[in-house]
DNA sequence: GCAAGTATGTGGTTATAACCACAAAATTGG
DNA sequence: CCAATTTTGTGGTTATAACCACATACTTGC
């Protein structure tokens, strides 16, 4: 669950990992359950680094509908965007459960002088792919979200899960509302069509525990 | 419109230019009106940079439903996501015009021996900037679709343009399919809704030229 | 083990957006 | 400048998801 040494420092051996750390660049944090790390409109110049814990990335937009735009494990990287941009965030960073993060400051970061260091090259690579997998999770939500019904929202999101995890028994990070607010549909409307679903075969759940059933071929809703 | 330099190549003096581009990480192509220079399922280790033209990422979900995930204008990247993660392209990339395209081929960037170079972090630096600011453009349209509404998409989609552009009047990338499809709804229904909302004076269009009217405070719909 | 609180499921109603068919307008090509 | 084609707008119908109210099930703390 919780991440020693993440992916960000990939490459970077202990050495080289005590030198930047000596330069400043970077800290450590803790957080209890249900803190807020990051509020809507805060401008920062560090982006996280989540090493334990679950955060949610989330939008109140301005009617007060909650929109949960990701969902963050231990290695993931978050406020990046907002770092990198230089622009104030347009959401909030918050704690699911207890987390420890590691900040990294990119104003200390990106400075001429570590251009020389064997790290800063690896470093900004390791940066490059958690951003671009961020950007793949995107368009992920993106693909999920961009279907009309929610069955087929629900079946984007699930198969795509079994795709990621190679198991078609798993359980989501997600209560139902969570989920809901995740494919943006209406909790109780979400919970009718999982029951339609299951009631037809197509998969099973208790709770947050799901079974995908693969009907194959034409085998819909009759036996012989 | 077009792009002589582009930001990839910010703080790059023209003899780094010359040096990454004689070790072969680079290329340019044309591609006419309408081609596709990216299928879904393929596989790349090149991204790509649009130098003039414009292109369209767009999905072709199971059902043949076409979803226009993102607009590209020169200067920004595509498909480095792919590249970036190794991960077969979830879309089709395609030129609404003529456009020519700058490549980078990361197998050749991302090497040992580059990493020595004084134009390596500078562009790994540039490309970080590329993938966040991609990731904004991901976080706002998220922001656009969340909504239940098709009203509260077009506006806060409209809005967004006005902050960014700085001004109240505009015109839009996109004919009313396109735009329909951005937003995920349906054309017809957007043009109703469209008109509504000229008919209560909220804005004013002609094809894809909008002008938003602010209507400050409580004058909803009726004069003195 | 019970009480209180939270999460989930279900029925019924209503608003809304998808869908279809077609009209009107604009664009393109000869 | 007209015919053909594409794009945009409009009316009517229907499917669907939001919404509300409430029942049931599951947690949690005492």
């Amino acid at each position: 669950m919780a991440v020693s040494r993440p992916s960000l420092f990939h490459n970077i051996d202990d050495e080289e990992y005590c030198e930047l750390a000596a330069r400043g660049c970077i800290r450590t944090a803790e957080y209890e359950k249900d803190s807020v790390i990051l509020h809507t409109g805060d401008r920062t110049s560090e982006f996280g680094i989540l090493l334990s814990g679950e955060i949610h990335i989330e939008s109140l937009d301005l009617w007060g509908n909650r929109i949960i735009l990701h969902n963050i494990s231990p290695g993931q990287a978050f406020a990046e965007t907002f770092a990198f941009c230089k622009v104030p965030a347009m959401v909030d960073v918050t704690t699911t459960r207890t987390c420890r993060v590691l900040f990294v400051d990119l104003g200390k970061l990106l400075t001429e002088n570590n251009r020389e260091c064997s790290w800063y090259p690896k470093l900004l690579q390791n940066l490059l792919i958690l951003s671009t997998n961020k950007n793949l999770a995107w368009s992920t939500r993106i693909l999920c979200i961009s279907s009309k019904s929610i069955r087929t929202r629900v079946m984007t999101y699930l198969s795509g899960e079994a795709v990621r995890r190679g198991t078609t028994e798993f359980d989501l990070p997600f209560d139902r509302q969570q989920m809901a607010d995740y494919l943006n549909v209406e909790r109780s409307a979400l919970s009718k069509e999982l029951g339609r679903m299951q009631k037809e075969g197509i998969l099973t759940f208790r709770k947050n525990h799901f079974c995908l059933n693969r009907l194959d071929t034409a085998e819909e809703d009759a036996p012989a």
